[in-house]
DNA sequence: TGGGGTTAT
DNA sequence: ATAACCC
């Protein structure tokens, strides 16, 4: 609905005059319906060095020593601590011990713990609005739109015109207090606070929030001022915001690949993007990717906080080097331990298993490659209570599957293997009233009698 | 580069 | 099934 159609007969110039090159991003003078009811207000919440907060929290003697987070080689997170003394995240071991002699390592290979305080971090969010929408382990989308209404209604005019911002306001830039969309950002950022006053008292977390007009702008002022703090950005700055990106590349959207192939077309700043030609870079990326990221450039983004809820897939995965069908069946047996756990614990049941190898060979980066398929009905409905039952037949078809990847009658050499768990379905997935309804056992009025019996006249269609 | 996740094609 | 993106 944002999106006026390209070949409209609409009532601008343009319109009539199809041979004029058109190179201006189209959406540049799309009319906003400038009633701030169109008007989101967005938060960001960010934590701080999430894996080194939970294993502080967990043996709090290791608070004040700089301490990083080990999987496998790398250190993949540190505490501030660390951070003064010049480690950095994704350093190797070797560097972070040499600029740090003093650093204390901890293994962050089991994400168990981190992936569960992360889960409880979403559901205090949560609990101020349902749209809360989830990035990584460490970070939350919540769309306070609705929040800010109610609290503005409830406001009397006399506290309406004393209202003061929560944190930091970005670039310093004054609060107008006629401006509405000035006074919904303001309430925005009182919740921002809020939400990181209960991550501290409930969880004993801190972190960053960022609160601005749509996802993109909220992500970005987040990191403005970075341990435990919290930026409001007003809409007059967010060019400033934009521009204050060295490189495209650090657009949350643009990625390495779109990164390297815009260089290659001479974009490197925020403005090249944005002063590139819509059409010849629609050519180059797409039109679905080109629009999105120059959209991007100039600070736009009408993408939506999307509810993540429960999770899509549970995998596990492990890096170790492996080239014979022996290792590669035990570490099989050993993922496929953890997530039967796991897929146990959720109450839901997966209905596709895939197995996923990486290649040693030419080191391309990312070379990843997967076989899926089916996991039968008959192995799905044991889930759940013995899984000895489900361990050897489901090792039985990851290994076909491994075999239809890997050539095991020549030499291979493999440097990860990973077990994924997805298409989970709450078995209560066959709506009332539909034909899956009554052809699902456990929900069938008979279902209880253990036979596969299924009498429409026994049915009823209540609700 | 680890050990995860998501969506689009 | 892969390829891109995110952390």
């Amino acid at each position: 609905m944002e999106r006026a159609e390209a070949g409209a007969p609409g009532g601008w110039p343009g319109a009539l005059e199809p041979d004029e090159p058109d190179d201006l991003p189209w959406f540049h003078d799309e009319l906003e319906p400038a009633g701030s009811s169109s008007c989101r207000v967005i938060v960001h919440v960010d934590l701080d060095c999430f894996y080194a907060q939970v294993e502080m929290i967990s043996n709090p003697e290791l608070k004040d020593k700089p301490l990083g987070v080990q999987q496998k080689y790398l250190v993949v997170t540190c505490n501030y601590e660390a951070r003064k003394l010049g480690v950095k995240k994704l350093m190797s071991v070797r560097d972070a011990k040499e600029k740090c002699p003093q650093l204390v390592l901890v293994n962050g290979e089991d994400l168990t713990r981190y992936r569960e305080m992360s889960y409880k971090v979403t559901e205090l969010l949560e609990e101020f609005s349902p749209v809360v929408e989830r990035l990584g382990f460490d970070e939350n989308f919540v769309d306070l739109t609705e929040m800010v209404e109610k609290r503005l209604e409830q406001l009397q005019s006399d506290e309406l015109s004393a209202l003061t911002v929560s944190g930091h306001v970005y670039n310093n830039q004054s609060v107008n207090p006629r401006d509405t969309l000035h006074i919904r950002l303001l309430v925005g950022s009182h919740i921002a606070a809020e939400m990181r006053e209960a991550m501290y008292q409930q969880l004993g977390l801190t972190g960053c929030a960022g609160v601005a007009s749509n996802k993109l702008l909220a992500k970005l002022v987040s990191g403005v001022f970075k341990p435990n703090q919290q930026t409001v950005l007003l809409p007059e700055s967010s060019q400033d915001l934009i521009h204050s990106l060295n490189h495209i590349k650090e657009i949350p959207g643009i990625g390495y690949k779109t990164a390297k192939r815009l260089e290659a077309l001479g974009i490197s700043s925020v403005r090249d993007l944005q002063t590139f030609s819509s059409k010849i870079l629609e050519k180059e990326l797409g039109i679905s990717v080109a629009q999105r990221i120059q959209k991007l450039s100039f600070g736009e983004d009408d993408s939506p906080v999307t509810p993540s809820g429960p999770p899509q897939s549970f995998s596990e995965e492990d890096s170790f080097r492996c080239s014979s069908e022996v290792e590669a069946k035990t570490k099989i047996e050993e993922l496929l331990a953890s997530l039967l756990n796991r897929v146990c614990q959720d109450g839901r049941k997966p209905h596709t298993v895939r197995l996923v190898i990486r290649r040693y060979s030419s080191e391309k980066l990312c070379n990843r490659e997967s076989r899926q398929c089916p996991i039968p009905s008959h192995i799905v409905q044991k889930l759940g209570a013995g899984n000895y039952d489900v361990m050897a037949p489901m090792v039985d078809i990851l290994m076909k599957l491994f075999r239809n990847m890997v050539n095991v009658k020549m030499p291979f050499h493999l440097t990860l293997l990973s077990v994924c768990f997805c298409n989970l379905k709450s078995r209560n997935t066959a709506k009332k009233g539909t034909i899956d309804y009554y052809l699902t056992p456990s929900l069938s009025t008979t279902s209880h009698t253990g036979k596969r019996s299924f009498k429409m006249k026994d049915c009823h269609m209540e609700d």
